[in-house]
DNA sequence: TGACTGACCAACA
DNA sequence: CTGTTGGCCAGTC
């Protein structure tokens, strides 16, 4: 079987491990990233959710290391990212970001980002 | 057609 | 410790 490494490849993998993310979570581009087996490329991420943003895909749970909405400018209603987060019981801070601390949800691959996480 | 950008993260100097 | 660059993939100009 040839394995391609292309564009549905990593897609693909993004999609998957985005729509796993349960109620209430959320997570970080680099976990998917790192879930996808390369976390360099935590930037296609962010491609892979803009092009899923018009599917079922919660992208509102997908923010970046810090626990910001560093999507929702792309959401249109930049407002309805955080309202859709914080219908299901995710919490912000001060800041408008995330609390990773009691959302943070790592895809089933590897916790090593538990280490990075604690800022 | 070629090159740059883009919702990022991590390593190196 | 802080600043900068590198890297990955695909889409757009």
């Amino acid at each position: 079987m040839k394995k391609i490494k292309t564009q549905s490849d990593f897609f693909d993998k993004v999609f998957e491990v985005v729509a796993e993310i349960p109620i209430g979570k959320v997570t970080t581009y680099g976990a998917i990233a790192e879930a996808c087996g390369i976390r360099s490329s935590a930037r296609t991420v962010g491609w892979a959710l803009n092009s899923a943003k018009n599917s079922y895909l919660p992208c509102h749970r997908v923010v970046n290391r810090f626990g910001a909405l560093t999507g929702k400018i792309h959401f249109g209603n930049p407002q309805l990212m955080q309202d859709l987060l914080q219908g299901e019981g995710v919490k912000f801070d001060s800041e408008g970001n995330v609390i990773l601390a009691d959302h943070l949800w790592l895809p089933a691959k590897r916790n090593r980002f538990s280490k990075t996480k604690n800022l």
